[in-house]
This record gives C-alpha cells, structure tokens and sequence, in this order.
DNA sequence: TGCGAAACTTAAGTGAAACTTAAATATGAT
DNA sequence: ATCATATTTAAGTTTCACTTAAGTTTCGCA
C-alpha cells in the first residue's frame, strides 16, 4: 500500500513517515502544497494524508485541484482546529474523512484502514489476495500454499502483492521501482532482480504452481506454470 | 499506446525514442513544429511530448493550435528552463504537465504513465488487434489463434505488430528497418528474412488464415489466404 | 527452359540482460 | 551499545534473443 503524506511541520512528518512506514506503508512525503500536487500528478497512490495549512497552497485547494483532474485517490485532511466551515468545505470539496490535531497514531492508522478499505473491496477480495495454489495475506504479510508458508519482509511483500493485484500481467522493473521505492529513489534496478531472485526462491519452496516469467526487455509476470 | 515526440534536437530524440520503444510504446518522431502539426493532423495519438523551443513553430503555438482545433489529445511539454511564466503559459494553453530538461528517463516515463492513465481506462480496445483469425495482445505479447498461441519476443512481437497495424499495405524490409531497429542501425536487412520466416513458422503453426506475402523488389503484405 | 537475383531457412555464435549469491550496509529492537 | 534482521551493492555466472553467415529455394524474365 503506497501513500502520500502532506505536512509541513518536518518533525511531525517524520513522526508519522515513521509510524506508517512501520505499518508497512510505502509512503512519500511533501512538505508543502506543490510539491504535494507534484507527486500526485505522476504517481499512483493508494491514500492521500493532506495538513490542511501548507506553504505554497492549502491542502483544499491541492484536492480541489486532484478532483477535477478526474483522480480519486482516498484523501484524509489533517487539520489543527475542528473548525465546522473548513470541515465542510473539506469533505465537500471530495476529502473522505477528516481528522484534527493533535491525534493519537492509532486512530490515524484505524481511518487509513478505514479509508483504503474501500479501494481494496472495490478492486477485489479483502486482505487475501489468491492465485494459483498460493495465498498471500495481507494483514500477516504471509505467504503460504498447502505444503509450507513464509512471512515476507516489507520489500518482499510488495514486490509479490504488485504481482499478485495484476496476475498474467507484465510489469516492468520500472514500474516496481516507482510503485515501491518512489520514482525518485536512487537504487540499481538490480535490487529489483534480488527480490524477484528471493521471491522465486520461495515460490519453489511452497511448491506453488505459479511462477514469476522474466520477459526480456519487458519486466516480469506471474503465470500459472 | 501509439506517442508522437516532438524535438528538434536529433540526439535528445533519439535518446527518447530509443526510451519509449523499449517501454512498449509506438513512437513517431517530428522534428520541427510544422512537422509536428502534419503528424497530429493525419494520425490519431494516445499522447504528445513537445519540445516548447523548435524551429519553425514553437510548441506552445502548435499545442493552442491543436486545442482549437478541438484535439484533447494529452500533451507533456518540454523545455529547458524552467521559467514560471513559460509554465503557466503552456498549462494554460492546455498542457496537461510540463518537464524541465535535463529530465530523467524514469519521470519521464512516469509521466506518461500519468498522462495515459485515463486514456488507457477508457479504451483498452487498442491492446488488442485482430486480423483473420489471429489475435496480437500487446499486453502479453501474445499471438493466438483458435488453435494455438505464443508468446511473442521482443523484435518478433514489433514486427507482428507493424503488419498488423498496417494490414494489406505493402511494407518494405527499409521500413521495418527504419522502424523497428533504427533507421541508424547496421544490421543487415537479413534479419528482416529471418524474422518474416520465424512468424510464417508460427502464422503456420497456428492454422493462420491469413499470411505474410512478399511483393518481390517492394516489400511484405499481410493478406488473407 | 535456364539463369541470376531476390527471398528464404536454418543453425551456430555472441553479447547484453537476467540471475544468483554473498558480503556490506542500514535499520530497528532489546 | 549490541545484536538481529532487512535491504542494498557488487561481482561472478548463466541464459536466451538477436544477429550472422552460408546454403537453398523461388521467381521473373530472356
């Protein structure tokens, strides 16, 4: 699950950068209005977290502006008051849900949830996703078919549950780069390889009948064997 | 998803044509912004990346000319300097984003993920083309017929794809040439018979009812039998 | 009908891309 | 601070798509 963080006060940010990522969250973050609109424009994201107050343009402008795109990426909005106006401006203006400072980290986590929920059943099943004869759960993080299971390590885990949401599908080494390490991350696309290399490792370990298929000069795609 | 890069400065654009063809993409390559209109004009694009400084006509000019013209067709503009005015210039014009050079390939590209997105949503019909019996899924690469299909190399695949693009035209070993390898490239146009006579292997394997016909000192048709 | 040119087929060689492994580094928990 | 685990880098190895080359067939024209 990939989500964009929007706050400007850098010692906050970091906190919540920290507890999200913790939760296995990939997250970005922007510390102000632009930037913010910068990285929605040219990545996907599966949740938005937008502080209201932010240099450069206010986080309602900035979902404003994503809405009549036509993007309707989840946005919670942070703000420091509970003030009744900017509520209703907020979630008129297309926020799901709204939360105000101060907050405690879980009942953020429990609105993410709450928020990505939708997404997730809209797209298909909930926190398990299946195919072939493995399952990967997405609360536990464990990949398992009828012979054995293994709990995957964060970068592992998205690697395969990108594969797992787009099965037959090819998807490129770039894609994995952007979609899990942020398309401006500086990592050797050989990383991508590794993980690929551990994942099939572990596919033959499970006995699955599936496996990953490198095309060349393409990307990689899971396919029933 | 069929681009049209406009940019004036001949190793820049082959750098990025060079990008975009290994992403899967089918480029057309303008080098000045008459030529640029000409292509807008006759061929219908999933997106346009335009260099705002050309000869002849500047980007902006043929971007407000193909918005008046009623075209929606997404455009990314590009220029070298990143000047406030000039950005506010081209979105107003109707960009739907814009990127400084020197860029990376992996933004660029990104963006133009971004860009399509919507596009690809609405008509995913372009990832398939149909001809006689035969099926070419540019998802998968794969050629299929009732009986049969394959999985597609990289080249193979490109040349499928042309002719099938172009069926019952006449398309000599230079276009394909020019094409699919580069109009640089110094190979010898022997790798064209080798491909032809790979995909008759496979048009043959798959019961094909149509197939690849060489117009002797012109070129190769794909025809009905 | 026979000749030369163009088109075709096949198979082996090559190099770039993909893969694996292990070691180095970063991160995080105790 | 120390240790355990996760991630990244680096380097050596393998694989396979592409190219080449050489021999064969087909075609058009005299």
């Amino acid at each position: 699950m990939r989500l964009l963080l929007a706050e400007d006060e850098a010692s906050l940010s970091k906190a919540v950068v920290t507890i999200l990522r913790k939760n296995n969250y990939t997250v970005d973050a922007a510390y102000d209005g632009v930037e913010a609109l910068e990285y929605l424009e040219t990545n996907e994201y599966d949740g938005v977290i937008l502080d209201v107050m932010m240099p450069r343009m206010d986080g309602i402008s900035v979902l404003q502006k994503i809405r009549s795109a036509g993007n309707h990426v989840p946005v919670i909005l942070l703000t420091a008051k509970a003030e009744v106006d900017d509520k209703v401006r907020g979630l008129d203006s297309g926020a799901n849900d709204y939360l105000t400072k101060p907050f405690a980290s879980r009942e953020l986590l429990a609105r993410i949830r709450a928020m990505t929920r939708n997404s997730a059943a809209a797209g298909q099943a909930d926190s398990k996703l299946h195919f072939g004869n493995i399952t990967l759960d997405c609360a536990t993080f464990t990949l398992s078919s009828p012979y054995n299971s293994f709990v995957l390590a964060n970068k592992e885990f998205q690697m395969i549950e990108f594969l797992m949401r787009n099965p037959r599908q090819i998807i490129s080494a770039e894609q994995f780069m952007d979609r899990i390490w942020g398309f401006d991350a500086d990592v050797e696309s050989n990383v991508v390889w590794t993980y690929i290399s551990y994942l099939r490792r572990k596919l033959t370990a499970l006995k699955a009948d599936v496996e990953i298929r490198a095309r060349r000069n393409a990307g990689y795609c899971l396919e029933k064997m």
